[in-house]
DNA sequence: GACCTTAGTGTAAAATCTACGCCAATTGCT
DNA sequence: AGCAATTGGCGTAGATTTTACACTAAGGTC
């Protein structure tokens, strides 16, 4: 237990938790196993790293081999170490999470893909994951939570052309609150982050809403400096309620 | 390369950032290493994580080796794990800061304890440590500066009886700027965070002050709630070029 | 053209944040 | 005893930010 060669017997291995915003709904991305241990279970998807691997490469790696997406919005969040965490041996896994825009989304051939489907996170929370992937499903969901109301990663998650209404409904589904709409967008369009494209929305029926995209060197700007991009939810009480009851039905 | 046990050849180490606060200076541990590699050279206290040990066991252990402290605030940040980063094969390693009151803390007889040091942070950053202990370094204190605005985590730092000022000192020690006096206090004592000891200091060559003690029923409780802990720096000019001439001088 | 749906907009009151200066209490020195 | 030196402790007015809130506009469908 003293000899150096006997801590040389572990393994670690990277699992990503890959985000995604569609139809109003937050969604990530989980893979059936094909394989024991835990065959059949839902799981987030990972895998073990190379010995000549750096981690975040290995982060990158598994999402490229599932979504065929590169140079997306990823970040290193916690390292899950628990003695009795992997049947096989013992595994820690670093667990990255990923922002995709869904609309950029093709399944990939390979056959890890085959089996990849994105479940609403409410949905993925409830169904027991393989190993002690609940417990990184939580944790990254609360980063990302936390995440979003100091830097501005939500615009990770919409396609390149969006209206204030979708980028609302994507603050409230992660953040699980009701926004004021007027309030809402005066802060959002105070911090000059968007760019008016001057088009509008085509096919909807009803009066279409302007579209927006995001100014990335802004961003950049501002990153450098350091800001805060805190949104506040409402306070009053009755509106509170109506979005629970919203949630619930 | 596809064998899996190939995998199992790897190791996995804790580094501990533990943070200090004494003569209105925030302070880190740091040992001399006694061993190659990088002999003589100060390091963070760290260790391999045994076979059947979890992480956050091993930080603590590392931490109680060195300092004789147990329960304190310990906190896992990052972890590192460039392919290269130490010369003795792959060895990932998770970094823990922890926050203990100088004022508790006894050097330990272990061998280990022995070439323990506090430096500055500052010192501690220009310093050439071992590994790639500067980057850890780097990322906890500004994990720490982050964390210090949105959690009262900074009275880990302190005695159990402290003066407004002391604990003003400490914030400015750890955020790296100058804060106003009259609106800190009003901020801090608004969250009924602390508790008025209704003592003095003694033995202080001007006008003694008050004393306080940290309220911790009500910072679980405000935990639970979520809540933010911001200070805000003075936006004045001078009042920041006043406190850079400080740093400075 | 009636109706349905979502888009888009302003303001007043409340709360919070910021800047700022002076007297008080103690020690130590003469 | 008196004075100098040091840090403690306190209030307010103006600026800014946050919050609550409701109606008209535009387009599509039938």
């Amino acid at each position: 237990m003293n000899e150096v060669s006997n801590f040389f017997k572990s393994a670690f291995s990277v699992d990503n938790i890959i985000f995604g915003f569609d139809d109003g709904d937050l969604k990530v991305l989980l893979i059936k196993r094909g394989a024991d241990p835990f065959k059949g279970q839902w799981a987030l998807p990972g895998d073990l790293v190379y010995p000549n691997e750096n981690l975040e490469t290995a982060a990158n790696r598994v999402l490229f081999e599932l979504t065929g997406l590169q140079k997306v919005y990823l970040e290193q969040v916690y390292t899950f170490g628990a003695v009795d965490r992997h049947p096989l041996g013992r595994v820690i896994t670093i667990a990255y999470f990923s922002l995709v825009k869904i609309s950029d989304f093709v399944i990939t051939p390979s056959s890890f893909a085959q089996k990849a489907k994105w479940h609403s996170v409410d949905k993925a929370q409830e169904h027991k994951l393989a190993f002690d992937h609940n417990d990184i499903l939580d944790k990254c969901f609360n980063t990302l939570k936390t995440r979003v109301r100091f830097r501005p990663v939500g615009f990770e998650l919409l396609p390149p052309k969006f209206t204030l209404t979708e980028l609302q409904h994507l603050y409230e589904a992660i953040l699980r609150t009701k926004l004021d709409k007027r309030n809402f967008r005066k802060k959002i369009l105070s911090m000059n982050l968007l760019i008016d494209l001057n088009e509008m929305q085509e096919g909807v029926p009803h009066r279409p809403a302007k579209l927006y995209s995001f100014d990335k060197k802004r961003y950049f700007k501002f990153e450098a400096e350091g800001f805060s991009f805190e949104l506040k939810e409402s306070k009053k009480k009755d509106q509170k309620k109506r979005f629970e009851e919203l949630l619930e039905g």
